[in-house]
DNA sequence: AAGTATAATGAGAACCAGTTTCAGCAACAA
DNA sequence: TTGTTGCTGAAACTGGTTCTCATTATACTT
């Protein structure tokens, strides 16, 4: 389990493209316009989607494509999908597009914001649960960290 | 965001019954036969459970009625949702009729294994999610630290 | 540039975990 | 017991997600 990329300045459209399309090619998945566009409204929101999130700021993306090509992504290793309680599911890029972060899920409105923590903490919990993991021979890959609560506006 | 109880001996079934039958009561909910008969299967089970693994282990409960005392359990405080992105959701007790623990996922099988962290770790990422949480005017109310990765016996 | 193979697309149908309905039944109070 | 209210269970429904398949785009070969 790494740590996310350095805090640094934030990647810019074209190169997360280009990383994204190394990581479709080294998987044999072409980068076409649909994912192209799907990735530019990724990026754009800043913050985890939802499907209904997606096909409103781009309504011409079909519904099925759209899963279909989170699915290819999320195999690709491009997005993850964070599990939720609420009706749809949430996607994000996965590090290192995105440094590595955790969650403040709302549980009436379902919103989630990315939150980061001090390394000191991740290095901490990044031990702990190593050491618990090979104790159960469990073979990590990655951990969540998610805060369940009231957002600011549900509050 | 409070510690679970501390550890100790392990509550028995009648122990667990009667905390049950309180906190349905607080909610103005009874603790009729079926919802007592479900209580007996999570606590039999240890670890977290499916509503499948329920009908397999008590297969006279009907399948909507276990989701609907699911949900009146959730209400009361005694079982937690846990969000996986398997196809079923798991349930588990809540604190303190199970002491504060996290889960080890299996991205392959999609089983769900409970483990606890030392207090030193446990204290300070509370202090770390309140922190976070308070800079971003979001209400905490509990924390959920998972570790994803492949199980002893799909590795 | 044309031809060919293979993958991607999109509209709709299908799937299925979870929820709701509603008529009958069980739990508690007087 | 009688009445009131909540609970039960079988089946129908809901809605997010996945699948199907005919068509189209992409990339490779000649």
């Amino acid at each position: 389990m790494t740590r996310g990329r350095a805090a640094g300045p934030p990647l810019t459209i074209s190169d997360i493209h280009a990383v994204v399309g190394i990581r479709l090619a080294r998987h044999d998945y072409r980068y076409t316009h649909s994912r192209r566009r799907l990735v530019d409204v990724i990026a754009a929101a800043g913050q985890p989607v939802t499907l209904p999130d997606i096909v409103e700021a781009a309504p011409e993306l079909a519904q099925s494509s759209v899963y279909r090509n989170l699915d290819v992504l999320e195999r690709s290793g491009v997005v993850d999908r964070i599990a939720s309680s609420g009706d749809h599911a949430h996607f994000e890029f996965a590090e290192p597009l995105l440094s590595h972060h955790h969650h403040l899920i709302c549980m009436d409105c379902g919103a989630i914001e990315d939150v980061q923590l001090d390394d000191d903490v991740e290095e901490l919990v990044d031990r702990s649960l190593a050491e618990v993991a090979s104790r159960a021979g469990f073979t990590p890959r990655r951990h969540s960290l998610d805060l369940h609560g009231s957002c600011a506006d549900c509050d």
